[in-house]
DNA sequence: TTTTACGTACGAAATAATTCGTATGTTTGG
DNA sequence: CCAAACATACGAATTATTTCGTACGTAAAA
């Protein structure tokens, strides 16, 4: 079982699926890229999530290079899972109602989706 | 522009999209249908989320009533469309894909999409 | 070798979100 | 009328999350 991640953590995980296993130089430097963070608190935020087990580290150089514990997709499953149950009552069929009705999908994505509609089904 | 629900009070708007305009009496009878709640607590909740325009009030009688300031579709609209941000980098493709794949939408589920994309590519 | 840059450790301040206690006023049933 | 039940108001405690300052060690350049 594991711990989900916060909104600032799950940013961080984002960087590290982004650029693999990574120190908290680089990971702080690319969190500058959009805001001011200062390099300690990107730090203490990866420890932390060291902690929670959240990440997994190399700490036999001085620098330590962390990475995700888990998957891209497993985690961002999970967390679709959570999104659909809290606001379509677990019916992914809901979701997908919104998502294309309401002009929220453009005809190139309508498309996109048949195509993993039919792939699905053929199998 | 709307500030955003927190979990806290999005799970109230809920409650009150499905019952329609209450009075927080209600409201927390609801919320402890699921966990327990002191009473002033879902008050103060209340009261807040009236500040922040979330809720509308009606305030002549001794017993408030309040109802959400917007649709839920609206409001679960531009959660999603965060979420979709946030994971997918604004793909709902993207989002399609994790939901179609990986075993997590029933046969039952895929069919009522396929009839869902029909029925948009129709008209 | 000494200074400067860069690394971790970690307590604790700052902020956000949630929860509750207490004060106080209004019904309502007896 | 009076007590019990119920309503709002609101300051403040609690908890979760984020952010930073300070201490201290190591590497690397001057």
């Amino acid at each position: 079982m594991q711990a989900e991640p916060t909104k600032s953590e799950f940013e961080i995980l984002q960087i590290l699926w982004q650029n693999g296993p990574s120190t908290v130089r680089l990971v702080n430097d690319k969190l500058n890229e959009s805001r001011p963070v200062q390099y300690t608190t990107t730090l203490k935020l990866m420890q932390i999530m060291f902690e929670k087990g959240l990440l997994m580290a190399d700490k036999s150089s001085m620098k330590h290079i962390y990475k995700p514990s888990l998957e891209e997709v497993k985690t961002k499953g999970v967390l679709l899972d959570k999104f659909v149950d809290s606001l379509y009552g677990g019916s992914k069929a809901s979701l997908m109602m919104q998502l294309l009705g309401d002009k929220k999908a453009s005809p190139e994505e309508l498309s996109e989706i048949r195509k993993l509609l039919d792939q699905l089904e053929n199998k």
